[in-house]
DNA sequence: CATTAATCGGACAAAAATGTCCTTTATTTG
DNA sequence: CAAATAAAGGACATTTTTGTCCGATTAATG
């Protein structure tokens, strides 16, 4: 469904996100041990959602990075989806043709869109924060 | 959503289907023209399905793929996909954690189960028959 | 101002997915 | 039986994704 990248970046910004709430700015090193990452591969994301002002970075001593709170409900999954993995999810083929198009459908066209659709809806209604509330309340886990 | 070969693996089942509707057994060199797929690779996911008794394979001169009409009816999308891609896309999570686990759910667990089901059961629910339908009367489209 | 702690960014490495080539095996047909 | 045809299968090649390493940059602190 997603890439590794895009999974990692999710967990790693619902992560973020949490520790902000508590007013903390936290590190790669704690992200990654956090949600079970590969430290390295987790900076290269996480500059990744930098640059598209998904989460804010610090750099120096003290640094890290955060988001602000009004930010963890204007960020929605879509977005960190769109930064990591493109749109190829929105507008790819389901069967793998060149791209999705419904005046030249393939066989799964129809179901296909639907499925993807809800998805869509999903990733768009979804915030950071809503995901970081489960999280704080210890309903939902990062790592196992 | 599905990786390139378990496309190809549909997009030819499909195909494979229609012409037996017809009593013509194909080759791999015409399943590739006609799905526009690579050749080589294409061959190696049709023994994949052959070997899981999803199209039936004929060796020597005459010889090429087939698909029994009832067997167009029994062979549900979700076959091939379990052929090909295996079950990760019915056990995984969402967040990538080991598997998904409504007791320690990832924070995007509830939301990401209902499309996951969603889509299972369209899988589970479409036949190869169905598909080859569309295509005989020129709805739908194998390639671009 | 020197030290230290943190992200940034580029080059590299490893693994997995995708794709190719060639030999073997089975089967039909002359 | 010999020749030709088509799938089966193994080895190899390429590309993409995933992951690592290290020097450069930025900023805080004594
Ligand atoms: S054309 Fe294949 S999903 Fe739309
Ligand atoms: S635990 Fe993540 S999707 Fe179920």
């Amino acid at each position: 469904m997603f890439s590794k990248a895009c999974e990692y970046g999710i967990r790693a910004a619902v992560y973020i996100a949490l520790q902000s709430l508590d007013g903390r700015r936290v590190s790669v090193n704690e992200i990654a041990e956090e949600i079970d990452s590969p430290i390295a591969f987790t900076a290269k994301i996480l500059q990744q959602l930098s640059r598209n002002n998904i989460i804010h970075s610090v750099k120096g001593p003290t640094g890290g990075f955060q988001i602000a709170r009004e930010d963890m409900d204007a960020v929605k999954l879509n977005m960190i989806v769109k930064a990591i993995d493109g749109d190829k999810i929105y507008v790819g083929c389901g069967l793998g043709l060149k791209e999705c198009n419904a005046q030249k459908p393939c066989p799964l066209h129809d179901k296909f869109v639907d499925i993807r659709t809800d998805l869509s809806k999903m990733l768009k209604s979804t915030s950071l924060f809503e995901l970081a509330t489960g999280l704080e309340v210890g309903l939902t886990y990062l790592k196992r």
